[in-house]
DNA sequence: CTGCACTATGAATCGCTAA
DNA sequence: GTTAGCGATTCATAGTGCA
């Protein structure tokens, strides 16, 4: 197996990424700043900038992704003035201007998100998993993320009924039909686009923190070992660390010093080669060991 | 208690709401027809004519809601060409633009998705249900569709969606407030913004049916007792039949005579009164029972 | 009336083929 | 070149019938 390469670069994407060869990576999952709402981590960006200041940087992404590539942009609008800020639409209507495909968006299901109420909303339990490419042909691994089917099923592979061994068509005219016998003894079913996943609390590390499932559950069903993921916004390099575990090398940009300190910490515990405030191709077969 | 109302009436809600006074409807609840989808049933607009199709309609939708009303509007938008369309994000930045407030955004999480899987994309299992107020500060009774603590995740849409289909010999209408009353000593806690709720299988009477469950819960939210509730795209009459049971009177507007004559009939099941080809003013405290 | 077994079907999407 | 039609694929839930 060959030796994975963890690269970790302090600086803002933007210009950073221009260090990175064009068509080079096979996955980008990442979790941007929102508006404002970090105002005290971040810089928060203003709504109405929002668009402005995110497409250079995803023009950049666009350069250095391989055509059968994934962009997965973890994203949710801001309540302001009692009223839901449009910039995440503007900014999916301007990434198709750039020449991204909106191919599909995931719900991410926050599980354990705790009871609360506001006078006029309930707790929010949900963000996009936007997911954008550079042509409608990508690369996908289904089978990596399938998972345990229902309970129905026990009952249902033990007593087939006639009816479930004969495809039938449906009658609805949608020409859909089904053999339940092609299912049977199937104990794996494949997944939906609603992803229920925990956030994980009590990280005091970063003030915004991917669970590590969301990039798991990307990085399985779109790369493959040996693959490259970019996160250009890794924040305490959760990206990057998922990546390493499931054996992808990684390249992740943080623009803040004292995140990327942390990230470095963590990637040298996970015992992880990492470059810091250095350009590194991630076509190189190996990373550089210098800090 | 006052005699409820329930007015059901022929025709193009862009028309035949110019004869319903301003300010006189508490919630409007509906499930257009999406794009294309459904060609044989309704007209199937085409994505790129959507926005002009639906905002003369949304403009009178406007006109008649109260100041404290609100309108949830399920939509999702369609694949075509392995790429999502974006007519639903051009929808919403044309509402706002008409001058209503993009106050929330539910979503309903289909626990049986339709089945199936293609090379590029999993099963969709979630619909948008956009809120839009007139005012930011409307009315909302959140005590109402409050959910007891625990597996609430679960239990909440097998209690809300069982409301009107237990046996037939169980009293309709009873279900779900008996239910309620049965929690009473335990503690309840209010819900999320993410609906689980089936669909309803095994309809025959229209193609795309909105469960009870969805209306039910944004009834009791948005609406008291003896309130007005529209259902502009009424379709078998699903909502009409809820706001009744909940005791609530009702406005719904069907464009094809097929449905309109199916959502009677059930109506009159429910001993609604039912006032059609007529045009009722809902402030009217009694409808006509002409046919 | 309850419980269990079995049946029916749902706002789907892709890719190929025929016209 | 463009479009319309059709086959293939697939999971979970509610309703019905019967013991």
């Amino acid at each position: 197996m060959k030796k994975l390469v963890s690269n970790l670069l302090l600086g803002d994407c933007e210009t950073v990424l221009g260090g990175i060869k064009d068509n080079s990576i096979d996955l980008i999952v990442t979790s941007p700043p929102y508006t404002d709402r970090r105002a005290d981590t971040y810089g928060g960006i203003k709504p109405d900038k929002y668009v402005d200041w995110f497409t250079p940087k995803s023009q950049e992404f666009l350069r250095v992704l391989k055509p059968t590539g994934t962009f997965i942009l973890n994203i949710k609008e801001a309540t302001q003035d009692r009223e839901k800020n449009l910039y995440v639409l503007h900014l999916i209507l301007a990434l198709k201007e750039q020449g991204w495909h909106w191919t599909e968006e995931f719900i991410w299901h926050k599980k354990n998100s705790f009871p609360g109420k506001w006078p006029n909303r309930f707790r929010d339990a949900w963000e996009r998993l936007l997911q954008f490419n550079k042509d409608p042909h990508f690369s996908m691994y289904q089978d990596e993320v399938r998972i345990p089917i229902g309970k129905w099923g026990d009952v249902r592979l033990k007593n087939l009924s006639a009816a479930d061994k004969t495809r039938k068509t449906s009658g609805v005219g949608s020409g859909f039909g089904r053999k339940v016998a092609n299912w049977a003894n199937r104990d794996l079913v494949y997944p939906t686009n609603v992803l229920h996943i925990a956030t994980e609390t009590g990280n005091k590390n970063h003030s915004a923190v991917f669970p590590q499932a969301i990039p798991e559950w990307f990085i399985k069903l779109f790369t493959k070992e040996g693959d490259w993921v970019l996160d250009p916004f890794a924040g305490s390099g959760t990206t990057l660390r998922v990546a390493h575990r499931l054996g992808r090398n990684s390249v992740g940009v943080e623009v803040q010093r004292k995140y990327h300190r942390i990230s470095r910490n963590n990637l040298k515990l996970d015992k992880a080669p990492v470059v810091t405030d250095t350009i590194c191709l991630p076509i190189r077969k190996k990373g550089k060991s210098k800090r």
